[in-house]
DNA sequence: CCGCATAGCCC
DNA sequence: GTACGGGCTATGCGGG
């Protein structure tokens, strides 16, 4: 029912009070960008029927249509009451999305999520798409995104983009968005048997609960150095540039650096990556790795940042907990998970600064993958290295008889369940040795080998494997059950930080620190100055406390900027007092 | 316009 | 013979 009146309004407010303390809830908005370019155009909820009878009644409330009528947008605000009940349930799809909107109104959500998108991610992670219309297509009837394809063609007769709701009326809006609020809720009632069904029905809360504190870190964003980052992008492209001319000048032609057949054609060879310049005798072969380097800095980092910043100088990355299969985040908008750790030309990181009055703080997991791997496969030597805090490396170097540097790298690789011709090709020598080396590997550390097999025979019997915490990872095809090993560690890694993250929120909530960024084994905070040796007893805890059959260590770094020069250890005595690094002056651009 | 290929960055 | 796990972004290229 398309909400038309203050009248109207006033009753479904009544209705949403008096109803169930659940909300289903999508918003209409002009875009994709909650931070600054866009804006909410209308509110669809639906009130559920909890008897389970029908799916309840559905409303749609516009306020920023361009054509036809609405209410006025100072009546958005009689939501907050509901919105800030932490007694009431907010169900949504893809609610990182409508919450972030809801609040750049001005609203606050205390609401208890319930996003249907994560339990279909729990559910399969394999799905080919975790959008509404599929999912709802697939799953409820096939008929389920009719509305949104009969909206999608009257955009498209008014030579519209889906980026031009707001130009449709709130007539031709309603159907579309009460479509959505239905599908949610019947999915929502789907995902909770299917759940159950898969015995994992206790792992939505918690994921709700994660949610929400992902919702905060991107909220928060990271701060950026805009004048840095500036100033940098102008050298990195001028630096190109020079590069380039030189290149032309060697080549003896005008050429395009950036294409791959017109670099074969220049270099007689087929592969052109870094792995295959540095060994390449062509005269322009380093100055390309250099050209690409600073193209790579300029495009995907400098511009990046200016282009994605807010008005606050801020970028709030869109950390997705349905971009992997193994249940870590991944990162878009930048992909701040994948910023260059700093070389002699590039410091990427240290544009990432903490706010005045604030350190950066960060604190990671030491090894947190070899232990975890050790726990699993109740390895006698892994466990005993670790149990002992020994240098992992080197014992493995020692064990096997190899270079530190190579058992290393060797087992870097066995997390993987690495195969003889990759280590081979990793480490550049033939394929025997290679093998040799995982030969010995596995008689003399040999419980890694057994858990491999034993994480793939489940994985195949089951089609399925679970992580410590019940979590599942699904297997569609038997071809892929070779990756048990690697899905349980990683995934177990996910796990922690799932559990971390969420701890971490607990106690961060209503203080002025704040948890900005996570990097798989590692979570950025923007600290106070003055709270720093409070704050690192709290974070080490929350990131240490776990049962495994080897200790959890995590150690944390503080500094200005997230550069790794910026960032100084942070050291405890031996109560486990926590000593704060000197900084020194900061040094203000 | 979109999908694929290639290259480069991260844990 | 197989098979190194998990991601994102920029650019060029070719088909539609």
């Amino acid at each position: 029912m398309l909400i038309r009146s203050k009248d109207e309004y006033q009753a479904l407010l009544a209705d949403l009070r008096n109803g169930p303390a659940v909300t289903v809830y999508d918003l209409e908005t002009s875009g994709l960008d909650a931070f600054g370019r866009d804006w909410l155009i209308g509110v669809a909820v639906l009130i559920p029927d909890m008897t389970g009878e029908t799916d309840g009644d559905s409303f749609y409330v516009p306020f920023r249509h361009r054509a036809g009528c609405n209410l006025p947008i100072e009546e958005l605000y009689r939501l907050a009451p509901l919105l800030a009940d932490p007694d009431r349930t907010l169900v949504g799809f893809n609610l990182k999305f409508d919450v972030h909107f809801t609040e750049a109104e001005r609203l606050v959500v205390h609401n208890q999520l319930v996003d249907v998108m994560l339990a279909a991610h729990l559910a399969n992670e394999n799905e080919m798409s975790f959008a509404l219309k599929h999912l709802g297509s697939k799953y409820i009837n096939a008929n389920a995104s009719q509305a949104e394809r009969d909206l999608l063609a009257k955009l498209k007769e008014r030579k519209l983009g889906k980026g031009d709701m707001q130009h449709l009326t709130p007539e031709e809006v309603a159907p579309y968005a009460e479509q959505d609020v239905r599908l949610t809720w019947q999915l929502a009632r789907f995902y909770t048997k299917e759940l159950e069904a898969q015995g994992i029905g206790h792992l939505w809360p918690d994921t709700n609960e994660y949610l929400g504190a992902i919702v905060a870190m991107e909220r928060r964003g990271v701060l950026i150095d805009p004048a840095g980052c500036a100033a940098n992008l102008k050298q990195a492209t001028t630096r190109k540039a020079e590069i380039y001319e030189q290149m032309k000048a060697l080549v003896g032609h005008d050429f395009n650096p950036d294409s791959v057949p017109q670099l074969r054609k220049i270099l007689k060879q087929k592969a052109t990556d870094k792995k295959a310049l540095a060994v390449c005798k062509h005269p322009i072969a380093q100055l390309l790795v250099k050209s690409r380097s600073w193209g790579k800095a300029a495009n995907t980092f400098y511009g990046g940042f200016l282009e994605l910043m807010d008005e606050h100088r801020r970028i709030h990355p869109d950390l997705s907990l349905i971009g992997t299969i193994s249940s870590r985040l991944s990162c878009r908008h930048p992909n701040m998970q994948a910023l260059p750790k700093g070389s002699d030309t590039h410091r990427i990181r240290d544009l990432i600064v903490a706010p005045p009055g604030y350190v950066l703080m960060s604190w990671d997991w030491s090894q947190i993958e070899l232990r975890i791997l050790a726990h699993y496969a109740k390895d006698e030597f892994l466990l005993d290295a670790f149990k002992n805090e020994k240098d992992i490396h080197g014992e493995t170097a020692t064990r096997l008889n190899l270079p530190r540097d190579l058992a290393k790298r060797i087992n870097f690789g066995v997390v993987y369940g690495v195969g003889p011709d990759t280590l081979a090709e990793e480490l550049g020598i033939p394929r025997a040795e290679a093998k040799d080396y995982l030969d010995r590997y596995n008689r003399l550390i040999p419980g890694v080998r057994k858990l491999y097999s034993t994480a793939q025979r489940i994985a195949t019997r089951d089609r399925r494997i679970p992580m410590w915490t019940g979590r599942l990872r699904h297997y569609r095809q038997e071809d892929e059950t070779h990756k048990a090993m690697s899905n349980l560690i990683q995934g177990g890694v996910a796990e922690m930080m799932r559990i971390a993250i969420t701890r971490l929120h607990g106690l961060l909530v209503g203080s002025d620190a704040h948890q900005v960024l996570q990097v798989h084994d590692e979570v950025l905070f923007e600290i106070p100055v003055g709270q720093e040796a409070e704050w690192s007893t709290a974070i080490k805890q929350a990131m240490e406390d776990f049962a495994f059959d080897v200790p959890v260590v995590a150690e944390g770094k503080m500094g200005y900027t997230w550069g790794k020069d910026a960032m100084k250890t942070i050291t405890f005595d031996e109560h486990g007092a926590p000593a704060v690094p000197e900084l020194g002056e900061r040094v203000t651009t």
